[in-house]
DNA sequence: AAGTGGTCTAGACCACAGG
DNA sequence: CTGTGGTCTAGACCACTTC
């Protein structure tokens, strides 16, 4: 066995992951208190705060001082701030602005098998969408029918998608994994976002994770980087 | 005084910092034990042990149990997995091979003033290097000319930088800022990575910070992203 | 065996939020 | 005033490295 030498704030950390991923308290509320928690699990007091401080610096768990420890609410606000990387070259925020999408039911593409196994249906929500006034973001995003059976063809779609995610099914998105590269414009691209076929587009890959570490989505997004970026920082 | 109230192991974190900013241990070097620090400083082991685990989780110390901790040593392998975030579509890392460079002294351009405040002087580094054969990286590097006087013109430069740059003066990059957008390629662009003129390239803009948040480098690099692309995790 | 960081516990006190 | 998380300390023991 490996884990026997697991240390006990490990164990209590994904006790309480485990938790939080079975819904047991829902996004936006409170978890017990440290020593409710320590009573509960057999542990010290200490042990838990050290759990938790590890969760809170993976933002798994928000702490506020004199208040609690809750389970993190994907508002859009939050979705923006953690996810989405695009900002103008000074660094402030851009906000994009819907302008139309289309959804579809589609059997899983064999490019994204490996990320969604056993599933043999997806939705494709395929959203354009402009900064400034301008079409610039254009999104292919691929996630399970099985998990979300309810967001419908017909349905109006939120700016932000992962609040809606969790809203759907108390699954959040916790971690993500991008993957950049130029691309030029190719016909359709060019149409879509207005601009002369072969311009120079960001295009970022990203597969999205939730507590477990399953997907919960994959997106393509190709950006006109006409005053706006990905912006990250590295330590 | 805001400071008032700077909790004790921010205050042990900042005096370790300072100390290593200005030298007193060298990179690789290990910093005294837990007890002596706590001595020295006269504050509990715990405190200096939270201050300590707050900058191993900033990559600013490594911590070895049973050995010690450590001024981080930035070796070349250090530098490419921590700061060079191109890796094939896979995952799998990609070694940049030297091709050529070129080594000029320019007073600041205008655009990296604020950069480099006081300074007259920079030296300015160009350097193509290639990936699995074919020229696909074109970085225009900017460093500070009194931070750095020996570099010399004739020098041959390492292929990794910064463990060069904190060999020359101590100071190691222990941050940076970075922001991607896609450009087509120059007439001069096309020509040093020999690819069609237009060509969808890769641009990311680096600034490099030190411990003390002063810039050690300006950075921009194209990037050809054929079997190439930056990857990156968010949480 | 000696020295290092890692884990776990226990207790006292502080800072903050909210009734 | 009560309950929450945040800080600080102290001590015991464990795991690992080195001699």
């Amino acid at each position: 066995m490996k884990t026997q030498h697991r240390p006990l704030y490990a164990q209590v950390r994904t006790a309480i992951t485990d938790r939080i991923a079975d819904g047991v308290w829902a996004g936006g509320e409170a978890l017990p208190s440290e020593f409710a928690l320590a009573a509960e699990l057999d542990v010290s007091q200490g042990t838990v705060r050290k759990a938790l401080n590890a969760m809170a610096a993976d933002n798994q768990v928000e702490r506020v001082q004199g208040k609690g420890t809750y389970v993190p609410l994907h508002t859009p606000e939050r979705a923006l701030f953690h996810f989405f990387r695009f900002t103008a070259p000074d660094g402030a925020p851009l906000r994009p602005e819907p302008l139309n999408q289309a959804i579809t039911r589609i059997p899983v593409p064999r490019q994204h098998g490996d990320a969604f196994p056993n599933e043999p249906l997806l939705w494709r929500i395929s959203r354009r969408r402009g900064l400034n006034g301008r079409p610039a973001l254009l999104e292919e995003i691929y996630i399970s029918a099985e998990t979300f059976p309810d967001i419908g063809p017909e349905d109006a779609l939120p700016n932000a998608l992962y609040p809606h995610y969790q809203h759907l099914s108390g699954r959040s998105v916790s971690r993500a994994e991008d993957y950049l590269t130029a691309e030029a414009a190719s016909e359709a691209l060019a149409e879509a976002l207005e601009i002369p076929k072969g311009t120079a587009l960001l295009k970022a890959e990203r597969t999205s994770y939730d507590l477990r570490d399953t997907v919960v989505e994959k997106r393509i997004t190709r950006v006109l980087t006409e005053g706006a970026g990905y912006r990250v920082t590295l330590r």
